[in-house]
DNA sequence: CAAATGTACACTAATTTGGTGAACATAGTG
DNA sequence: CACTATGTTCACCAAATTAGTGTACATTTG
């Protein structure tokens, strides 16, 4: 199951994509409105700032918004910066590949064969989500 | 990505089921040769009986093996005794289905569209590996 | 300057993970 | 029967992770 921090992310993020264009957007009014605790969004959104996904605005007119077109931002990415590799089993992950501690032979794995092909199909519908699509 | 336990438990089982037939195997002998710290094979094992997938037998000439036929095992239960739910939000999980406190209506949520998908395929392809297709 | 905003860094309570310890119960062997 | 090898039970534990919170600071605008 993906953690809080996760689905808060994303949350945030589709409605940043919503306000795409109109500027800025208060932390507190993001937390309110998609009931986060604001706190915590703090952490989530200057995680998502230093991922070169939103730019920030300090002083009375500040806030957050969203620096890419929503359709050049994806779930794959969101996912593996809060939740870590997509794969299920590391040694079929791409981006955090490890060997396997029991078997000689990976490619005769069977194991690992099912879980690859897991991996590859649900990277590929989270690459294809992008914000653009999610708020459609 | 799946906790140490549940990968010991799917390679525990599956070197039971090439055993399938011909009697008991020791804990310590399957711990030594899958490589799995011994006392913690036992907690593993002993779910796995009180799962009606394995039985066991006491004394001297004792030891663990399968009750199933490899063809009546498959993953998605391993994995939803050893791992929780398959889905990855809840709001898309069958055996644990909690409603979503983000989204007022679920029908109309596009993250719960995808990751509804991704459940669908990881729960089909978990279902369809039983042992026997793992020890092909 | 004052007030509202984001930034930084550390801290924490609760839960989960990956085990281990000690004592016990049962079944076969001499 | 006594012995020993096996699984069983139940409790405990250290480290990591999760989901936050506390405090102080920096920047911008009115």
């Amino acid at each position: 199951m993906l953690s809080q921090k996760t689905r808060y992310a994303m949350v945030a993020l589709t409605r940043l994509a919503r306000e795409y264009g109109k500027g800025a957007i208060l932390i507190s009014e993001l937390a309110n409105s998609e009931k986060i605790p604001r706190r915590y969004l703090e952490n989530i959104l200057l995680e998502l700032k230093k991922m070169g996904i939103l730019g920030s605005k300090l002083g009375k007119t500040g806030g957050y918004f969203l620096l890419r077109h929503p359709k050049d931002v994806n779930l794959a990415e969101i996912v593996r910066q809060f939740e870590g590799p997509i794969a299920l089993l590391s040694c079929v992950s791409e981006k955090a590949y490890q060997s396997c501690e029991f078997c000689k032979d990976e490619l005769a794995c069977n194991i690992r064969k099912v879980f690859k092909e897991i991996r590859d199909i649900t990277f590929a519908k989270l690459e294809s989500t992008t914000l653009e699509v999610l708020i459609a």
